[in-house]
DNA sequence: TGCTGTGAACCGGTTCACAGCA
DNA sequence: TGCTGTGAACCGGTTCACAGCA
């Protein structure tokens, strides 16, 4: 079972070839598409992050019948300034006409050629996430981002089937990895956060999406990032305590 | 049921009688204990949200019969710059001694009485996410956000009893916050957030933290802050990809 | 006239580097 | 000698403001 999994992963590394910087990868792609590439080789991460909103954003303008939107359009609906819409799409060509706007069907082909160019192999850990955040946002999620499968440490939930997911033990995490081409891990584990983290580690992840509430401490070499969710409540109440 | 819910939420409000900055409200709290308190009244929101960080990791040196520390081992446990560290310490006073480091449960009591000086109150929306939501973080929650309710627009759902939580309908919500202190909703319903959020905000509303891929176009006056975990997941493999 | 594309200014937050204290 | 506390430099990212094009 293992063994197959394992295998599953290989078909999935097709056209991930090496490591470089994504935003690096994403200018190769848009250089070898011939189109109007600026020499810019980097893209911000957080601009990145907004091109997934972008596209939906877009769906919503091209189900509304409408050709050709503004900055201020796509910025309203998406709550950012019209600033940083225009800034994001500079960094990928210059894709709209001055004193009109953008073409609606042009900028979603751009967008998703982007975004699917590269796909995200992540391992997902802690069972009892998953089935939440599948119904959360599996429907967004197969455009550039792949579960390669599902682990946890307690034996109640090995076994188990969540979605297409047979629950795996975290034991066969090496052997996973060992196929190479997976990305990072999800720790959704809400036990001994640390310990699994530790053991995420020596398997040889690269990288963690920690969604529980504990510190990790890791190697510099392995990238770490934290969503907390106590410290964003917390914030929230800042925020708006500041506007009122 | 619901005015019973609504009334509930009036004792909780004790000690929440203006709206000021939190952060303004901190450095109040350690002017009247006579603390060594710098002119300085604003303590940066990330410096806000690392302070549960650093209580956990002090139990922790705690549990090790550990006295003192210094700021590079309190960094290491955590994962941050010991920079960060001696900075986020320096908002709240001149709580360590040069040479030596901080003491441990000096520390653990100054940042306890911050954290707990200010008691967020907010309601949760869909019910689903918030028995996963309980499981990981209700061990570290009660410190100082408090879910005063929580609702869902499913019927199948209304009625059920998730923790100490009877979900209520979305439709309770203007009651709810008519009783006033409930500063903010968590939005983690998947389908029709987008409508979700007006309803929220109709209700009055000030801060919605969407854990949802939907984007929100709210008015300027409602704060929101959005928890996109398919970004953090590509963000992640862009982070190290670009390492390895 | 209206909107894009973008350099410059700005801003919150982090890191550097070191004076000064125990 | 060793560590804190902190001004200055730095940095990624956002906003401003406007030249220039349709």
């Amino acid at each position: 079972m293992l063994r197959k999994t394992a295998e599953n992963v290989c078909p999935l590394r097709a056209g991930i070839e090496d490591k470089k910087h994504w935003a690096w990868r994403i200018a190769q792609h848009l250089e070898s598409k011939g189109g109007p590439c600026h020499a810019r080789h980097t893209v911000p991460l957080k601009s990145i992050m907004r091109m997934r909103w972008y596209l939906t954003a877009l769906e919503g303008f091209q189900e509304q019948g409408m050709d050709v939107i503004s900055s201020r359009e796509l910025a309203d609906r998406i709550g950012m300034s019209s600033a940083i819409v225009r800034k994001d799409f500079s960094y990928i060509g210059e894709l709209g006409t001055p004193g009109l706007g953008y073409r609606v069907s042009y900028l979603q082909q751009r967008i998703h050629d982007i975004l699917s160019s590269n796909t995200c192999l992540i391992v997902w850990v802690g069972a009892q996430w998953l089935s939440n955040a599948l119904s959360m946002f599996v429907p967004t999620m197969d455009l550039n981002i792949r579960i390669v499968a599902a682990l946890d440490t307690r034996p109640e939930w090995i076994g188990k089937q969540i979605g297409e997911w047979e629950i795996l033990p975290l034991s066969d995490l090496p052997a996973l990895l060992a196929g190479g081409g997976v990305d990072g891990a999800v720790l959704a584990l809400p036990e001994d956060a640390r310990r699994v983290a530790d053991i995420l580690v020596e398997a040889g992840v690269k990288g963690i999406l920690n969604l529980t509430p504990a510190t990790l401490s890791v190697p510099p070499e392995v990238s770490v990032r934290h969503v907390d969710l106590l410290g964003e409540m917390m914030a929230l109440v800042l925020e708006c305590s500041e506007a009122g």
